[in-house]
DNA sequence: TTGTGTTTTATTGCCTCC
DNA sequence: GGAGGCAATAAAACACAA
């Protein structure tokens, strides 16, 4: 790699650096004095070979703008451009590319910058959304939970009101015990809706018969019907969603996802009464 | 005036490309 | 192996508060 001696560079031939007065004319006016410029240029043009004081020197505000015009250009300098732009303003070609490189450098830092801020807002975007959809989760789970301790207080009402049962209920009520306790050793997720169908074809009932013959189990016959509450399993709960689903119409894993979650919420706890012993449970809409 | 933090210019060492 | 780029760093220049 080419290496330079401090005496290369332009800044370095400068001894006694512009003093305070024409430092800060190098901010305030846009440049150094015509004097000051001129002692520039001559020892530009001296080939001075000798190591002397070593002190930086500020370019001045037109060759930094210059510099940065070019930059916008195009951030990376050729050689034949480094050279014309040294040229330009009287600078050494080691000088311009020292300037691009810290420029590029610059540029680099500030653009880690843009994009930190840019993701920054993207996250507290995020965030903001998911705060927002967890309280409205909260809303609805609650709204959930009171429908649902209204379902157990009518279904109280119910029970008081039916005083015995039928003969065929009595024989329903056992093939479907029959049903659940397959659907129990069964993991697959349309165990519940086979069970259902099995139960329909012995029958040979329709679906509203079906759903009667539930309402009359759960009505009269709770604890042996076990589909009520904690004894159901949770599998057959979801398949009771899922047929639900089917038949209101709502397609789609949203739906089904949405069901598991308040399942595993809301289901699981002692509050969970009777859920399905209730005539539309199946068909409920969300 | 001085101490301190920031910016700018320049160097060094390493890496990649031709 | 030379040229050039980049990251890390040094050091001078500069800004500013106390």
């Amino acid at each position: 790699m080419k290496r330079f001696s401090r005496s290369d560079s332009l800044g370095t031939l400068i001894p006694n650096y512009p003093p305070k007065e024409e430092k800060h004319n190098t901010r305030n006016n846009g440049g150094y004095s015509k004097e000051f410029q001129a002692m520039l240029d001559s020892y530009d043009q001296e080939d001075c070979g000798e190591e002397i004081s070593v002190k930086k020197r500020r370019l001045s505000l037109h060759q930094v703008k210059a510099l940065e015009i070019s930059f916008e250009v195009e951030n990376k300098l050729e050689p034949e451009r480094k050279v014309k732009l040294a040229e330009e303003l009287g600078l050494e070609p080691r000088q311009v590319a020292i300037w691009f490189q810290n420029r590029r450098a610059r540029w680099k830092t500030k653009q880690l910058e843009r994009d930190y801020s840019v993701l920054k807002a993207d996250y507290d975007a995020l965030k903001d959304n998911y705060d927002s959809l967890e309280r409205q989760n909260k809303v609805l789970a609650e709204k959930l939970k009171e429908l649902k301790a209204k379902l157990c207080r009518d279904n109280a009402e119910s029970d008081q009101s039916v005083k015995e049962e039928s003969p065929i209920s009595v024989y329903k009520s056992s093939v479907m015990e029959q049903s659940r306790d397959q659907d129990l050793s069964d993991n697959g997720d349309n165990a519940g809706l086979d069970s259902y169908k099995d139960l329909k074809s012995k029958d040979g009932s329709s679906d509203s018969e079906s759903n009667g013959a539930v309402k009359e189990e759960s009505n009269g016959n709770e604890s042996s019907m076990g589909y009520n509450g904690h004894s159901l399993s949770s599998n057959s709960m979801m398949n009771w969603f899922q047929l639900s689903d089917s038949r209101s119409g709502i397609k789609g894993n949203h739906q089904t996802q949405f069901v598991r979650m308040e399942e595993q919420s809301l289901f699981s706890t002692e509050e969970s009464c009777n859920f399905f012993s209730v005539d539309q449970a199946p068909s409920l809409h969300w």
